[in-house]
RNA sequence: GCGGGCGUGAUGGAAUGGUAGACAUAUCGGACUUAAAAUCCGUGGGCCGUAUGGCCGUGUGGGUUCGAGUCCCACCGCCCGCACCA
């Protein structure tokens, strides 16, 4: 008999991995390290069963390498800067430090249950004074190296809660939490230069080997490079100029306007001049600055009055308009517009009544621009009327080289390099983030602070009754002596983007409490993470930031060069999903049904009142639509061994995975039958003497898991596993082959149900922990079959088979197959065309 | 609009170009039990057949190959990312 009591069995393992400190991570330069990473949680309060399948992910992935001979560096900290906090604090009157570290704390005690093989030595949160003290010392750092600076930037701003909201807390153009219309206000921000490693950071992704190339492939496109001619139209009225870029240049001849941007320095200028452009681009400024905004406003201009000559025909007069669709720190917030070759510059023209001029023509088809623009691929040949030499027959690349070279040879235009990659703006007019280390003085301007008076500590003494930044209104926080001249100044109020945070806190993991923002012998032993894994949520601002920061900190002297690109290998994996069961309630709203109030009748659902439900199937788990799965109970239920097998068990890791009860039951059953058979073995007794064909199985799923394991394919290294345990049970064999086989599934199941491993492994009186066991090793001797069954096939259809021994010559499994019954049959006496024999593979008859 | 991915039983999914559907779930049948639970054994793509077996089958159509779920082309459907970027 046997007992798999998992609230036993379970904290007793974790308190022997405790008691003999078997995931404290120590520098060892005699072992290889590896370092495994899962993206750190922000601190909401509960546990998700994401966060299960993220990090037991993470944890298979560590406790292998802790038993494949690395010395293992898998540590866990919190995200815990943010707006959560603050909301949290304005709606309950509590303080977002307080509710930050009680959800902390709740969070470690909803983890460790999980048996995660974490160094939790290790842990911090951001909003550690500790933590973000060396943040602010690094930002100074960052200052005088010249990658930080201040300027002016268009914010979208809420002018109820007198804050800065982010692009995604603007909805249909009103503030999130206070409704009200959002205003772009100009305002002086931080900025790093981020802009300044557009090139390398682009050029680098291509040595990313072990990155998914989606996530590649985003981060090239947000880096966006293009290629492009910039050169300058010249005012017919006073002669100054206004420079214009285009990706384009092929396509000049066509050009029927030129388009400024509302914030373009003219624009300003001739707004001072005029109430009409002033209240137009007042007008057209308003609503944020969101994709969405953007995208629903209509396209609108404004004549300027102004004209421009023609860089190749003086004589050609182009109107100057404003136009609200051009952006200003786009190339040079001006463009000339060529509406035949461009669906926005025609819809402008047709709109305002512009004229359009084509100039080139598909070699194809006639084309005849009327509502639709004529835009060729750049790869496709067309008859191109050029600037230099009349009709041309060329690819828009060869068109566009031309005119580039043609323009820089003339003089009056050259070839530029674009990136879409703005510099990272960073400060953000909020409490519960990382203050920005500076002071304004009247006398010295923007001075940084000294370093021996960090960390600038947040206040604790705020109220969030009125909005705004309770830094800007707090009686003595702002009040300090300039660290220049030592007069009286302000301190900035500004903290920074929780983006900062996460930037760089897995080079502080390897020196967690370091005087300095990381210790470089601790850095060189631990950096790289080896294996990055989270949300392809991230695939871009916070791997991209990251990437950069990185850099940054090499330059200041806090990383090594070898860490410049700080993750060895990423991977993104898919969301944990549950069903959704509605029916329609008597208002006509959906109602959601908690899972536990239906109940499942071939696959269709029912209340207790017998009303069928609606079944959404594989739904992202949302609070409101009551499909929440609570880790904490499926704990108490089933134990944490099971979960950790489930999530990992019915998808690949990268794809989303479907809660069931139905699969958490069968998890658990299994679970228990490990168990069953371990106790059963316990008891000592031969069923039987086949030894041979047990450990020939044994062997082949060593080998397999292992591959599994080591290729993220831990669904198909799981089938495996229930595979063996199917051959194990039925097996007849000998008590020290079972169990030896027992034990070494054990070993195999450790790095996704530890705790059951554990169990057996001491049930079966293995020497110490399994977690510190070496992993087991298959005999490639076992794994080769003496005799293979060759499929036999008649022009590629399976007729038959034949067994022989497995490096039996080609010639005898040629006579062998010709023999066949099948064979004879479908050659009705007649000779093969052709014979394929893959040796241990397969037999192709060709008739 | 641009870019990327996916499409296999009732379901989740397996399958270095080489026996499609491993493993699991649902279903159905059986054993054990007074009974139930648990457990164990079996069934588990479709059609025909008592059966040995046969035919069909990986979204659709074509191609490459001795052989295609896998590679190539086109189409259909779904999903994701980006986007007034000049």
């Amino acid at each position: 008999m046997s007992n798999y009591d998992t609230k036993t069995i379970e904290p007793k393992w974790q308190s022997a991995w405790q008691e003999a400190g078997t995931f404290v991570a120590n520098r060892d330069e005699a072992k290889p390290k590896y370092y495994v990473l899962e993206m750190f949680p922000y601190p909401s309060g509960r546990i998700h069963i994401g966060h299960v399948r993220n990090y037991t992910m993470g944890d298979v992935i560590a406790r292998y390498k802790l038993a494949t001979g690395h010395n293992v560096l898998h540590p866990m900290g919190f995200d815990a800067f943010g707006m959560p906090a603050e909301n949290a604090a304005m709606a309950s009157g509590g303080h977002p430090k307080t509710w930050t570290y009680d959800n902390i704390d709740t969070m470690v005690d909803q983890m460790k249950p999980l048996g995660f093989g974490l160094d939790w030595s290790r842990m911090f949160a951001t909003c550690d004074p500790e933590y973000y003290g060396q943040q602010q010392s690094m930002f100074i750092d960052f200052m005088e190296k010249g990658l930080v600076y201040r300027k002016n930037a268009v914010v979208n701003w809420d002018p109820v809660d007198m804050t800065v909201l982010a692009n995604e807390q603007v909805i249909d153009g009103k503030g999130w939490r206070s409704g009200a219309e959002v205003e772009r206000r100009e305002l002086t921000q931080w900025f790093f230069k981020i802009s300044d490693f557009s090139e390398e950071l682009l050029d680098a992704i291509d040595g990313l080997d072990d990155w998914p190339a989606k996530v590649k492939l985003m981060q090239q496109n947000w880096i966006g490079k293009s290629r492009g001619l910039e050169f300058s139209f010249e005012r017919v009225d006073n002669g100054e100029t206004i420079p214009v870029y285009t990706t384009r240049p092929d396509t000049l001849m066509g050009a029927s306007f030129v388009g400024i941007s509302p914030d373009h320095p003219l624009a300003k200028e001739l707004a001072e001049k005029s109430p009409a452009v002033a209240s137009f681009i007042s007008a057209v400024t308003k609503g944020g600055t969101t994709e969405e905004a953007l995208e629903k406003a209509e396209k609108l201009g404004y004549y300027t009055g102004i004209e421009v000559r023609h860089p190749l025909h003086p004589d050609w007069h182009l109107p100057v308009w404003i136009a609200n669709f051009i952006l200003m720190d786009y190339g040079t917030g001006a463009i000339f517009g060529c509406p035949a070759h461009d669906q926005r510059d025609l819809d402008f023209c047709r709109k305002y009544e512009l004229p359009v001029i084509e100039t080139f023509q598909s070699l194809t088809d006639p084309i005849m621009v009327d509502d639709v623009a004529f835009v060729p691929p750049k790869t496709e040949k067309v008859t191109w009327i050029n600037h230099f030499a009349g009709l041309t027959v060329a690819t828009g690349e060869e068109a566009i080289d031309a005119t580039i070279a043609f323009a820089e040879e003339q003089g009056w235009g050259k070839g530029v390099t674009n990136y879409r990659l703005r510099d990272w703006g960073l400060s953000r007019q909020r409490y519960w983030g990382c203050p920005i280390p500076v002071v304004h003085c009247e006398d010295c301007g923007v001075v940084p602070e000294k370093k021996e008076n960090l960390p600038i500590a947040l206040p604790d003494d705020v109220s969030f009754d009125q909005p705004g930044n309770p830094l800007d209104r707090h009686p003595t926080w702002r009040d300090c002596a300039c660290p220049a001249c030592g007069k009286p100044a302000k301190r900035e109020t500004d903290t920074m983007d929780t983006f900062v945070d996460s930037s760089w806190y897995f080079a502080r993991f390897t020196a967690p409490r370091a005087e300095t923002p990381t210790n470089m012998d601790d850095a060189k032993y631990w950096m790289n993470v080896d294996q990055y894994i989270g949300g392809i949520e991230h695939a871009i601002l916070h791997l991209l930031y990251s990437r950069f920061f990185a850099r940054a900190m090499h330059i200041c002297g806090h990383l090594p060069e070898s860490a410049i690109e700080p993750f060895d290998a990423l991977f993104t994996q898919g969301m944990v999903t549950h069903a959704i069961y509605k029916t329609d309630g008597a208002d006509g709203r959906p109602v959601y049904h908690y899972p536990e109030d239906v109940e499942l009748r071939d696959g269709t659902g029912f209340l207790s009142d017998g009303t069928e439900v609606e079944i959404i199937p594989s739904a992202k788990m949302s609070k409101s639509k009551n499909n929440v799965v609570d880790p904490v109970a499926i704990i108490d239920q089933y134990g944490a061994d099971t979960a950790r097998w489930f999530v990992l068990s019915d998808s690949p890791p990268e794809r989303d995975v479907e809660w069931t009860a139905a699969g958490a039951e069968a998890a658990f059953k299994h679970l228990s039958r490990v168990h069953r058979i371990s106790a059963d073995i316990a008891e000592g007794k031969d069923t039987g003497s086949d030894d041979n064909a047990l450990r020939k199985a044994l062997h082949k799923t060593i080998h397999d898991v292992t591959m599994g394991v080591e290729s993220f394919g831990f669904n198909a290294a799981i089938a495996k596993l229930y595979a063996f345990t199917n051959v194990l049970a039925k097996s007849k064999a000998s008590h020290a082959a079972r169990r030896e086989a027992v034990l070494t599934l054990a070993q195999l199941m450790a790095p996704m149900t530890p705790h059951l491993s554990e169990e057996v492994w001491s049930m079966q009186g293995g020497e110490g922990l399994i977690a510190n066991a070496p992993w087991p090793k298959a005999d490639e001797s076992l794994l080769v079959e003496d005799t293979v069954t060759l499929p036999i096939q008649v022009n590629g259809k399976r007729r038959s088979e034949i067994t022989v021994a497995k490096d039996l010559d080609k010639a005898e499994v040629e006579k062998l197959a010709l023999a066949d019954e099948a064979v004879i049959k479908a050659l009705a006496g007649g000779q093969p065309k052709k014979l394929i024999v893959v040796p241990g593979r397969i037999v192709n008859v060709v008739i």
